[in-house]
DNA sequence: ATGTATTTGTACGTATGTATG
DNA sequence: ACATACATACGTACAAATACA
């Protein structure tokens, strides 16, 4: 763990539990030099980073205020699994696993996962309670090249547990696009859809360190339970 | 103008031009160094806003590399308005001002703005045709303490443009919520819902440099001319 | 209104570590 | 083993914005 990291965690583990509370300022950067033991630049690291992520706002001439956002759940924003953010909804969560092979990529899915007629992928669908009723429908398709087993009871748990901490896979960045559609009679025959005819359909394309795609996944939200929330920094070009 | 973002925003276009083309290496940051005549920290500032924005991916040991992404259109993704975005939908776009008035805070604007029930708040209401359909109703309410006059004839084109070329305010960031609602009676009567009976919500909440809220937006989109894009970059905590 | 101290922003230099080929 | 390229970390200096006496 690099030093900037340390300083970054720590921060804002402090500011998750409130030592230092929305509108308070941070300790300007002399100071955190200080305390941690850092050069400027290290702690400018670990500032900037909290403000590309919306946790502070820096202000030249006054110094870094905490934020008030963050504060709520921040469902698919950013590249975070579904057990992940699960505990920040503080509900009744779980999952059932509908579907999980091995076979060859159709068409559109060598296109997707770059991958040849010849090679393998896995689909993986899940089915995720919430409360009891089944809300959204998550199908992966996965490069079986990069990942060669996929236990099924690990896939009840986190997808992205097991990458990354069974099987070191750097998860590095991803793309998303959200989208509504008509509900299929999939959707209606795995989620309780009540009236509803549409679901908001969010496709993600996931990517390695090295830029190799390893996963394409489409998850399909009852529109009633859906929610994204975004922070973004305006960007001025020339 | 700072000489990192001369540096990234050169990069940007050779980008955008395909003097780079995806897949490609840029020139690693010795050569960048040279050409520009700046210091590693200064070309590692412009390549590190590249990879935020998800230009390029850097990796330790090879180089950056580009990325194939951010080709098409980024609706709604960053703190971008209709008009910026427009010409990259390629398509004959028009904005229609339904309402604009001065006026009070009700409760829920007054905590949403900041606002007490005395101060006054501009609300903006415009419907966004796309191809002669009426598809988006966008609503803004915006602190008219920051923003004394607003001038109908340039909402027809770009709030933003005004706000940041005529009233020189720095906007900073933004929140972001998206979600499903019904069609309200409102959105029947501005918008061509054809069959739909359900639009996507995305509400915004805007802020300066200074942390001071400006702007809350309503946009209202019928569902299948939604689309919202988005590129991540995976936070690894502890 | 002015000057001074404080705080962040930019830029440069240097050294060492780590990953890749 | 070696060269190359990016990552981290330290240092210095000055600029720009802000706060305050």
């Amino acid at each position: 763990m690099a030093k900037y990291q340390d300083i970054y965690n720590t921060l804002l583990s402090q500011i998750e539990d409130r030592t230092y509370r929305p509108g308070e300022m941070l300790p300007g950067e002399h100071e955190l030099m200080q305390v941690y033991d850092a050069s400027r630049d290290t702690v400018r690291k670990s500032l900037s980073l909290l403000a590309q992520n919306g946790y502070i706002q820096k202000a030249q001439g006054k110094g870094s205020v905490v934020l008030d956002i963050n504060q709520f759940e921040f469902p698919l924003s950013g590249v975070v699994s579904f057990h992940e953010l699960a505990p920040s909804l503080g509900k009744n969560v779980k999952t059932q696993v509908v579907m999980l092979e091995k076979m060859h990529p159709d068409p559109h899915m060598q296109e997707n996962l770059h991958l040849s007629a010849e090679e393998y992928m896995w689909v993986l669908q899940r089915v995720r309670m919430v409360d009891g009723e089944a809300v959204i429908l998550d199908t992966d398709f996965l490069n079986a090249q990069i990942i060669p087993h996929l236990p099924a009871k690990e896939m009840k748990k986190s997808l992205y547990v097991y990458l990354e901490d069974e099987l070191h896979l750097p998860i590095s960045y991803a793309e998303k696009e959200i989208t509504c559609a008509m509900a299929t009679n999939e959707d209606r025959m795995l989620l309780d859809m009540k009236n509803f005819d549409m679901v908001v359909n969010v496709e993600s394309y996931t990517y390695l360190d090295d830029s190799r795609i390893f996963q394409f996944t489409s998850s399909r939200h009852r529109p009633d339970k859906f929610i994204f929330k975004d922070f973004a920094r305006r960007i001025h070009r020339i």
